[in-house]
RNA sequence: GGGGAGUUACCCAAGCGGUCAACGGGGUCAGACUGUAAAUCUGAUGGCUUCUGCCUUCGCAGGUUCGAAUCCUGCACUCCCCA
């Protein structure tokens, strides 16, 4: 019999908006029931703030029910002005192609990923609504779809109405996206009796225009649920640092970056992801709440938070690699290791590559290596830098601005580690 | 159409003939403290450098002067007021 599923969201803090909680309760009573989220393929790769629907989709299945995930291989055409201040550019189909094959190998990925305790995740369907939408023409589409959507519910529309209060306005594809969201849901209903949409709160609009078709075209109850957008505490978008987002392709956000984010997250926004982005019982979520107040610099939170997210991502080789860079980052003096075990952990810093002979005589400054892999922006910078204690090599702090690099600073046979303040890391190779 | 104000380093913003690579704040970087947190405190913040200086910057182009971000002329752009 399959978990309340409803409760559980309540519990967790995942509720912003549904619809009524009764009806919905009832109809996810019995187990097998499907349950859909969208995706849109503004990108090749989901970042962080795709999360929260990817672990929504999981507990879907964990409670005995089928997720959905849909990849808006034809919305993304058209981009969903929700949530958007400005109009959006339109993708090329080439990109949009590349943008829907990786997002949907990624959420196939995620979905998949074993559960606790190792439990197998059921049945998983990954749809793509150019799949059904290609083969609607325009005409066909105003006769059966647009023919039943009052304007003045589209004009009422939060995401229309702040678009259309601005400068920009939106264009008239843009209004049109409502429509076909909402279609996607009714022929989601249709096709694989699917009556549940959830998503981020700013989807709200597009799930209730489904809704509402879906009344008014089949006369059928369909539901919704939006969850809050996750935060931090300082209010800026979880997943955002200065230096862009947090992917979860780990050619863009390596292992051990993306270990890092959840890692340094201070005490309340761990606490919050832990129960919102972990698949936790809430009894064991309550346990490192109580162990964090106590004992906040254990940071137990944070590492379990990094952990499971990192595990769910990354698999367990990419947390072991996270793990093991994150040792010898935050560890003693870099040595005796050699130059496979140096790459494999120092994968995702940037690198320098120096002719052998540089070593040789007096040596290569460590001014000039730190201008060269990019740790300093200048020579003056990287002088500054030392004089001020923030360069190290294998993480022996250097003071000296004329100290040069010979053969004897080698952490493995080619291969010397540089350092710039507390996390900037560089490869020097010397071949 | 008439009158006025402005354009300074990543951003905001002082400076109004020399002592200006240019006050101050934000941001950023480094250090201390700490829990790889937050807050706080300290230092740094155009480039190169033999550490002594050199070079390039104050909307753009000229000019005056021993010397200009500062004065003059022209050009471009922005803003405000009156019509």
């Amino acid at each position: 019999m399959p978990a309340d599923l409803l409760t559980d969201f309540e519990a967790r803090g995942l509720v912003h908006q549904s619809t009524n909680p009764n009806a919905l309760r009832s109809w996810l009573a019995t187990a097998g029931r499907r349950v859909y989220a969208g995706f849109d393929p503004t990108a090749d790769s989901l970042h962080v703030g795709h999360l929260v629907a990817l672990v929504l989709l999981r507990q879907v299945a964990a409670a005995g029910h089928e997720p959905v995930a849909l990849v808006g291989g034809a919305t993304g055409m058209i981009g969903d002005p929700s949530g958007r201040s400005e109009e959006r550019n339109l993708l090329s189909t080439d990109e949009l192609a590349a943008n829907v094959a990786g997002v949907g190998r990624q959420i196939k990925a995620v979905l998949a990923a074993a559960g606790p305790g190792g439990a197998a995740v059921g049945t998983v369907h990954i749809v793509d609504n150019a799949d059904w939408m290609r083969g609607v023409g325009y005409l066909a589409f105003l006769r059966d779809v647009g023919k039943h959507v009052p304007l003045s519910q589209m004009l009422g529309k939060d995401s229309v109405k702040s678009r259309l209060e601005r400068d920009g306005g939106l264009s008239y594809t843009e209004f049109s996206y409502m429509l076909l969201q909402a279609w996607d849901f009714v022929y989601l209903s249709d096709a694989l009796e699917c009556r549940v949409q959830i998503g981020g709160s700013d989807q709200w609009g597009n799930i209730t225009a489904g809704i509402e078709l879906g009344r008014r075209l089949r006369g059928r109850e369909l539901h919704g649920i939006t969850c809050p957008l996750l935060t931090k505490a300082d209010g800026t978008k979880m997943g955002k640092t200065a230096a862009g987002a947090i992917w979860l392709d780990p050619r863009r956000t390596s292992p051990y970056r993306f270990y890092q984010y959840w890692f340094n997250l201070d005490d309340e926004d761990a606490g919050r992801c832990l129960s919102r982005l972990t698949e936790l019982s809430l009894e064991e979520i309550r346990g490192l709440d109580e162990a964090r107040r106590a004992n906040p610099a254990t940071r137990d939170s944070q590492k379990r938070l990094a952990a499971e997210l990192t595990r769910l991502v990354h698999g367990d080789e990419g947390l072991a690699a996270a793990r093991q860079a994150t040792d010898v980052f935050f560890g003693a003096e870099i040595a005796n290791l050699d130059d496979a075990a140096l790459a494999e952990i120092f994968a995702d810093v940037p690198s320098g590559h120096f002719p052998r002979a540089t070593l040789d005589g007096a040596g290569l400054s460590l001014v000039d290596a730190l201008e060269a892999t990019g740790l300093a922006a200048s020579k003056g910078a990287a002088r500054r830098t030392i004089e001020q204690g923030g360069a190290y090599v294998n993480n022996r702090r250097i003071n000296e601005a004329s100290y040069r690099l010979t053969a004897r600073d080698l952490a493995g046979t080619t291969t010397l580690v540089l350092r710039s303040g507390k996390k900037s890391y560089a490869v020097a190779r010397f071949a």
